[in-house]
Formats: C-alpha cells, sequence, structure tokens
DNA sequence: GATTTTTTTGGACGACCGGTATAATATAAA
DNA sequence: TTTATATTATACCGGTCGTCCAAAAAAATC
C-alpha cells in the first residue's frame, strides 16, 4: 500500500482512539495528517471505510500475535489460551476498540454494522474453537454457551473496571474467568444442561459466505455510486451488472466482459476479480 | 408535568426505538409531535438532555415493575429474582436500550456518559445486593465478582441472540445463567477465590454523591447558559454563584438570596432547591 | 371585557458536518 | 518534452444541532 495513505490512516487511527469516531471530524484528519481533502477522498470511499480499513489492520496484526503466542506449544495448554485471549483484549484496550465500536453502532452505516458484527462472531467462534481444545472434546455440545459465557464475564469485567478507572491485570481477569469455567465445564458436563445448540454459528453463516457476502455488498455498492454519474448507455450497462450480480451464480465471464465497456472501470473491475477470486 | 412535554417525548422515544438517537434529527420530533422548534427547546435545553430524561422516565418505570414484582415475596426467592431481572432486560429491548446507549456514548457528551455509565453501576449493585440475598451472606466477600460474572453472561447471550436474529425466551437465559451461577458459587465459596473486593462499588462513589454531583451539575449549566444573555450586573451575581455552589459546603440562604435577585430565575430557583434538597 | 404576562410559533441564521466537483498545479512516466 | 496521473485548494450541496427574535396566540390577572 502507498505510503501517503498508510500515514492518513496511522494519523486517523491516532486520532480515532484519541477522540472518538464521531468527534474527529474528516478536517481533523486532513490538518494531521497533511494532506488535502481531494486526495482523502481519493483514498478512501468514505469516512467509514477508512474506520473498517482501520479496523482490519489492528485485527491483522492481532492474529498475527495470537499465532506467535502457540507457535510450537499444545493447543490444550491453558496459559497458552490465556495469553491468546490477552493479546485480543489488549489490543482492544490500546486502540480503544470498545468506543469505536460504539461510534461504529451509531453511524447509520449498515455496512459497518454488518462488518463489526461479524467480527464479534468470528471471535466467539475462534473461542468456541479453542475451548474444545483446553477442555476436551467432552464440552462439545456445551461450546457456544461456554464461549458466550467466559467472554462476557471477562468482557464485562474489563468494563466495570474501565468505568470505575481501577486498574487492574488483564492476566488476573482472564486468569479468573477461566478458574469459573473450570466449575461451570464440570457442572454444565454433569448435568448435560444446553442454551444454545454448538453448531449455532457454523449453521448461521459459515465464514466464507461472510467475506463473500461482503464482497458482493462492496461491489453493489460501487455500482451504485457509478450509476450517478452514469449517462444513460452506462446505466443500463450497470443496471444489468447489478441483476447479475445478485444471482444465485453470477456468470463471470459476462460480467467481467460487461465491465470492460463502461468507462471508469478501474475501481471495479478490481473488485469484481476480488468478488470471484473467494 | 406539562401534558405536552410528555408528548413530546412519547413522540421521540418511539422515533428514538425505531429509528435510532442519531438517526432521528430534532426535526423529525417536532413533525412527529407537532410542535414547533422554539418549543422543543424551551422543554429541552438539548437533544441528549431530552433522551437523558427519557431514560430516567423508562428507568423509573422498571424500578416500579421491579418492585411489584417481588411485594410479599421472600427475598431469597429466586424465581422472584429471575423475574426480577427479566423485567429489566426486557424493559431494554423493548426501548432498544442498548443502541440507544450506544448513540449516548458517540454523542461526546460528558454528561451523558457519566449518566449511562453511573445506570451501569447502579443495576451492577442491585444485582450485587440481590445476589447476597438470594444465595446468602457466605457470598458477600464475592458478591461484586458474581454480580459482574451473571450480568455479563445474561449480556453477551442476549447481545450474540440478537446478532444472530434469534427469538429465544429472556426467561430461559437468564434461568441458564442462574443455574450456572449455582455452581460457580459453590465453587467461588469453597476456593475462596477472590477478584475484586465486593465493597469497591460502595467505596467507588456512594448513590447519593452520584445524585447529589448530577444535581450540582445541572445547577452551574443553567447558570453557563443564564450567563450567555446576563447583563454585566446579573454576570457578576451568576459568577458568585458557580463559586459558591462550586465550594464545599454551599450556603444555601446566601445562593437563594442572590439568585432571587437575578432576572428570568424561575428554573434557577427550582434546580437551587432541588440542589439543597438532598 | 380589557390588560398584562406567558407560551408558542416559525423561520432566519451560524457554525459545523460528510461528501462532490472542478480547475489549476505538481509529479512521474513515456 | 510531452503525456498521464496524482494532488491541491476551494466552492458547493444538503444536512445536522442549536440560537435568536418578532409576531401571534393563549392564559392569567385585573
Amino acid at each position: 500500500m502507498n505510503e501517503r495513505k498508510k500515514n492518513v490512516m496511522k494519523a486517523a487511527h491516532a486520532l480515532f482512539v484519541e477522540k472518538g469516531y464521531t468527534a474527529t471530524s474528516v478536517q481533523d484528519i486532513l490538518e494531521k495528517s497533511g494532506i488535502s481533502k481531494g486526495t482523502f477522498y481519493n483514498y478512501f470511499p468514505s469516512k467509514s471505510e477508512l474506520l473498517i480499513s482501520i479496523f482490519e489492520k489492528i485485527n491483522l496484526e492481532a492474529d498475527e500475535r495470537r499465532t506467535e503466542v502457540i507457535a510450537g506449544r499444545p493447543v490444550h495448554d491453558k496459559e497458552v489460551f490465556i495469553r491468546q485471549v490477552k493479546v485480543k483484549m489488549e489490543v482492544n484496550k490500546e486502540n480503544n476498540l470498545f468506543a469505536l465500536f460504539q461510534g461504529v453502532f451509531i453511524s447509520e452505516d449498515e455496512e459497518l454494522k454488518k462488518f463489526v458484527k461479524r467480527h464479534h462472531l468470528k471471535e466467539l467462534r475462534w473461542m468456541q474453537r479453542r475451548l474444545v481444545e483446553v477442555y476436551g472434546s467432552r464440552v462439545r455440545p456445551y461450546s457456544l454457551d461456554t464461549a458466550i459465557s467466559m467472554f462476557g464475564i471477562i468482557q464485562n469485567t474489563l468494563h466495570f473496571l474501565a468505568a470505575i478507572e481501577e486498574d487492574v491485570e488483564v492476566d488476573s481477569v482472564i486468569a479468573y474467568a477461566m478458574r469459573r469455567m473450570d466449575a461451570v465445564v464440570e457442572d454444565i458436563v454433569k448435568t448435560k444442561d444446553v442454551l444454545l445448540d454448538s453448531r449455532l454459528l457454523e449453521r448461521w453463516q459459515p465464514e466464507e459466505l461472510l467475506i463473500k457476502e461482503r464482497k458482493k455488498s462492496r461491489l453493489l455498492q460501487k455500482i451504485g455510486a457509478m450509476q450517478q454519474s452514469a449517462d444513460e448507455q452506462a446505466d443500463e450497462l450497470l443496471r444489468f451488472l447489478q441483476d447479475e450480480a445478485r444471482e444465485e451464480t453470477p456468470r463471470r465471464l459476462v460480467i467481467e466482459t460487461v465491465a470492460k465497456c463502461i468507462p471508469g472501470n478501474e475501481d471495479l473491475l478490481t473488485l469484481i476479480d476480488d468478488f470471484f477470486k473467494g
């Protein structure tokens, strides 16, 4: 990625963490990063898309750190699990993600909301999988309940501590939650107490589908944007693309061929390529 | 309260629940409630203060309903406790409070943020107290941990269900959390495992102080607003009131006497009265 | 019923916001 | 050197919340 663009993201990120998403205006970002408005909207289609980019970068880095933690260690090691959870929670804290998520929800940006929701579910699935690895497959039928419970305890505790402005080691909170889960798991396995089907998450929306949905959404958004400034001919082609992209099995060749005939199609072709790559 | 004002609150409430706080413009509220902009800002100092009023009304009603539930029943009855928790959760759901809280957080309105935070802590204290009543005083040293944990499990479960758009009985979620707490409490009492001092909340900020703070804040806000349109003489008096109100022990008679000499002092006197009433 | 006081009206206005458009300029590639 | 691309600065659009104010309506007082 462009070095300059990276710089804008960095400046924006700092501002978002410092003042929050809504309180940071595009103007603020322009001043801090020393670019013009034109360039900004050349880099990012909107303020919220910039936020998404930042999210994606943060999550990518967090996932990498989490993978490093477990490298070469057994999957059932509780300490490793705790350290992995810690990584994510620390990243959340450092980047003020909690507050940023709030900002997102209010933003009335459907795409952004979906993104955050998806992230939450993904995180839940990760924990569900890891809990089965840590506690053994006997907890599998209860793994979703357990993941949600553990997540809830940790989040709510950290939230509480933030509210009363008390500083407690994230480790100790996670370790505490883990000890509680030890007892809960024993009890749950014994009483066979299930609230939610453990396969709910997989059935709900498999990961690939989620990504696909996002790509489609982006593509349709681009098409919509292009329609604004399209002549009659281009508009008809764009409407065709819209319909075809919404089909059960869109025909790649057809879409690409048509897209190539629409003026100003660089981004469009990239998005189409991305859409079919998955 | 003025019938008309009530009506405005009702209309705004409906709009907030329907479209969310940010997406509802003051103009929308004016049209729905059929008042003019002037009247609106005569009733409420700002859009966010209107939201606070609505919150207060909702919480008041929820508290009443919760008191009704326990009327004449033993405090240790688990079923009663579950029904009480249910009341609050249902109110949250009905009024889209979760989404509204998000809206608040973004608003960059410190007063509003404090209000929400305070509400959360108050709710936590309620649950802490009730858990001691339900499980007996042996859980007292662990009551804060337990309250936070239970709250976290319930909230996160409901949040998850909302995210995947699944509808599950709130009862069953709360009852599930309760069953988990049964095991957790046994384990916690046996192992004497404490994370947070159970008196943390009381020590942090006693309820009365919180209310007092809020009243003071409102009073100072009003004074600040009046300064905008005050002549030289009134301004000096207002500045005196400001200083006196910020004193450790403000002198009531002095404040009232001075306030009575300031033109347009109706609201001011009410706020002062309220300030000292506590 | 007449007069005074209070409330309500409705729109102009200011200062912002996110986002678009564009013509001039700077930079890089050919 | 010419051509193509990237960047700039700014005007502009429609929207936000909130202020202000003269005029009208309603309520309270005489």
